[in-house]
DNA sequence: TCATCAATCCCTTTTTCAGGGGATTTTTTC
DNA sequence: GAAAAAATCCCCTGAAAAAGGGATTGATGA
């Protein structure tokens, strides 16, 4: 078969270089480039369509979550892998939902990032074993309720440490409306104080 | 002048590759070696004596600190540069206090390492400047008080949301101790809730 | 040896939070 | 247009945390 035409999109020269130079391992894929940034890489989409576009998540000025949501208006043939340290798990689902079709780590081995490759190509989804982690962890993702927009707002707050009066003066609502939010929160994700609200935060990238 | 021998270590193939491809560009660099983990750096330190050591900070089983505390004493003639992502800055103190000379971002240019690197083997001591940043954050690392050992477990059982009496249970003292200890770290770091309390424990690397 | 500091323990008052119960009004959604 | 969901507001109780005070022991170091 053809080669795989891989284009690399991350801030790191260092990835960068790591990403090239495990790639160069693999025999079926031409690396079609390597940008810098979003801008770089639409450049290079540009001029030469790449299959597979294998970008960082978190990027200065336009991240992967965005440069996703662009390509897949203008490019949806092309197929993304997300890629992101340990500690952005929070976007995974931002991500799939802008049409990421795999996820890997920056801890990926070769042979990770080999099998992402063909998986991705033959039009299906990879998420890297490490993120498929527990069932306990995946069935509490599933379960996980929605936040409303309203709880988000009063959630970051309480995570930077203000406290419920504190809070309504800033939304202009009543303190009892914060509490309502508040305790509404604590029984949607079943825990029982601020330290368990703000490790809820953390894990809706509120902070 | 010889050639600088430099030995890396890191768990993530991927930094290592890019490691790798970053430094045969540097010409007056020469690859001691890779290692994944803090056993295959020393067999490969007592194989071959390298000068310079870039260890990642945060690995499974023996971390960076680890590593820089044991070569301190086995080989103090090896200099230390420690690498960590952004988020990990609270243990850079704990670095240099190991003896670590260098601190690089993962995120650092070919350029950056190349500076660390004869900055470093010109017994100098070099800091990433994106670590640098502001006199503001320096000063506030600088007037930062440290915590006791006894401070930072209770620190870190609230950061994992227990109550003061469930902390006393654990740790088999007086709940007025676990206040104190409590009241102590408010009034020393200049917070005034838990929300504040937890913030702090990720600052310091306890969540 | 004297001072300092970490770690321990005790008490009180005020504020905030957690958990329980409701109710009303918008805003979506079917 | 009716039903469901989100956002708002209110009250009460008991528990926990914040903020203030102080005291004792033991180790460390100047």
């Amino acid at each position: 078969m053809d080669k795989i035409k891989v284009l690399v999109v991350d801030d790191h020269p260092m990835v960068l270089e790591g990403m090239q130079a495990m790639l160069s391992q693999i025999d079926f894929v031409f690396i079609a480039g390597l940008a810098r940034n979003a801008y770089q890489a639409m450049e290079l989409i540009k001029a030469d369509m790449p299959d597979i576009l294998i970008t960082d998540i978190s990027m200065p000025e336009i991240g992967g979550v965005e440069l996703a949501a662009k390509l897949r208006k203008e490019y949806p043939v092309i197929k993304i892998i997300a890629m992101s340290t340990f500690n952005e798990r929070s976007l995974i689902s931002q991500m799939v939902q802008q049409g990421a079709s795999g996820y890997l780590l920056k801890s990926a081995s070769r042979e990770q990032i080999e099998e992402a490759i063909i998986t991705v190509n033959g039009n299906k989804l990879y998420m890297s074993l490490e993120l498929e982690l527990s069932k306990k962890e995946q069935d509490e993702m599933g379960k996980v309720p929605m936040l409303t927009s309203r709880e988000k707002e009063v959630l970051s707050l309480i995570a930077e440490g203000f406290t419920n009066s504190q809070i309504a003066e800033k939304l202009f609502v009543s303190p009892y409306t914060v509490d309502s939010h508040r305790k509404n929160l604590l029984t949607k994700f079943d825990v029982n104080n601020t330290a368990g609200l703000i490790k809820l935060a953390a894990k809706h990238g509120l902070v």
